[in-house]
RNA sequence: GGUGAGAUAGUCAAGUGGCCAACGACGAUGGACUGUAAAUCCGUUCCCUAUGGGUUCAGAGGUUCGACUCCUCUUCUCACCA
């Protein structure tokens, strides 16, 4: 049972640190039903989850499973500074409310993945801000530059002349003592996380808390031009809110070399069946699309239902498959004669006229399944089925 | 505080008085080929009912028939010195 356990925690994990704490901590709960924490931060101000933050999720709900607490917190405090990445150095500071409310929305999200019950929510300003200036002073006592510039994007930005503010050295050191504070007795994050991790072991170690964590570096995901880490803000993410039919459909597009990835990183099957399906892949014996579509299938069916994955599939195959029109396209209506550029970009499927009249001189552009070659075209009164490319399509009715 | 270098489209990066709506690369996007995969090939990539017009090269002025290019000031970045 402890080494099923252990198995199922350490997957796809990139890193172990105190790999033996680990197996202790399980090993005392096996034996006599002992909890234990594993710590986690999040970033207030992001609250729409994608499969990235879902990694981490997964591995907390399978810490869940063997008995650990988790310490979901959220970085209030740390977000005024801003994780040390050499862009946003500064930032806006969130209010309170603001707070609250992202809170509330990581809760709606979280919890389809955890265990309500088994955690606990805590917020690093309500014990930072309780430092006060000796508590942050002797805080920076436990530190030297020379180590601090051994992270890896300090050395970089240091040997390259980027600026650095002080503040940013805090960033470690502030996220190190959460640890202390929580007398964490894990703590997990991404691999780019690294520095700021051993930072909790460091400072348990200095303030003489008793204990060092444990720390569990689980890979980044990459987005879906699979080469970036999947990131809101570089729009290659897939939403845990998304619709079934974009998730499916995000999921279908990445490239086969990412979809081993993806299985390993997010599918829950095990690790025996992903090397299976390669094999089958390699031989031919399978078809790598239709490996990639039941991975879709998974995934949709865990945010969603099997349901609704099931006709996000049948969906998919109706339009790219059948080039059939969607079953749901959104609506729009105008009135009087309209010229077609205009009308695409009332619809919000097209940024200018110059960009529709460049598509439609391309070929992009269909009207009611007819490629249009016309860009002076008028559209007269009925409906029509507008399509820009592949997946961009809509309904309008001229009156 | 002093001196010097720099700021160009989503990103990197050419352009040092007209040939500039601005080379190129990446990205993005359309088409072909496919499995809405990858690779490859060919387009497009500021706005405007448009063989033309308008607004752009950190910001504000100025010189000039004409400025991304020259001058002045401002803001920001970097380097060296203090």
């Amino acid at each position: 049972m402890l080494q099923v356990a252990l198995k199922e925690i350490r997957r796809g994990s990139a890193e172990i640190i105190d790999d033996a704490r680990i197996e202790k901590l399980l090993e005392a709960y096996f034996k006599d039903g002992k909890s234990y924490t594993v710590k986690a931060g999040f970033d207030p101000t992001a609250p729409d989850l994608h499969l990235g933050h879902t990694v981490l999720l997964q591995k907390l709900a399978a810490f869940q499973k063997y008995g650990a607490k988790i310490q979901f917190l959220i970085g209030d405090f740390t977000a005024q500074i801003g994780d040390p990445t050499g862009k946003n150095v500064t930032r806006k500071t969130l209010s309170a409310s603001q707070i609250q409310e992202n809170a509330k929305s990581y809760k709606d999200q979280v919890f389809k993945i955890l265990d309500a019950s088994k955690t606990e929510i805590v917020f690093n300003s309500q014990w930072i801000n309780a430092l006060g200036a000796t508590g942050m002073l002797s805080l920076t006592t436990t530190f030297n530059v020379a180590r601090m510039l051994e992270r890896d994007d300090f050395d970089k930005r240091y040997k390259s002349g980027t600026s650095i503010a002080i503040s940013e050295f805090i960033y470690p050191l502030l996220q190190g003592y959460d640890s202390v504070h929580l007398a964490s007795d894990i703590e997990i994050g991404g691999t780019d996380q690294k520095f700021n991790l051993l930072m909790g072991r460091h400072l348990q170690r200095a303030y003489e808390i008793g204990k060092e964590q444990a720390v569990l570096m689980m890979p980044i995901l990459e987005g879906l031009d699979g080469v970036q880490k999947m990131s809101k803000s570089l729009n290659n993410y897939i939403g845990v809110a998304d619709e079934p039919n974009d998730m499916f459909g995000k999921i279908l597009s990445i490239s086969d070399e990412l979809m081993w990835r993806y299985y390993e990183l997010l599918s829950a099957k095990t690790l025996q069946e992903i090397e299976l399906l390669k094999k089958g892949v390699e031989d031919t014996t399978l078809h790598p699309k239709t490996v990639k579509e039941n991975l879709a299938l998974e995934i949709t069916a865990r945010f969603h239902s099997q349901e609704l994955a099931n006709s996000a599939k049948a969906e998919f195959e109706k339009v790219h498959s059948n080039h059939e029109v969607p079953t749901d396209i959104e609506e729009f209506s105008c009135k009087g004669e309209v010229w077609v550029a205009k009308a695409l970009v009332d619809c919000g499927m097209e940024p200018s006229t110059s960009q529709a009249r460049r598509d439609i001189k391309q070929g992009a552009v269909k009207i009611n399944q007819e490629k249009i070659l016309d860009e002076q075209l008028q559209l007269v009164a009925g409906e029509y089925i507008l399509q820009v490319g592949k997946r961009k399509f809509a309904k309008l009715k001229v009156d």
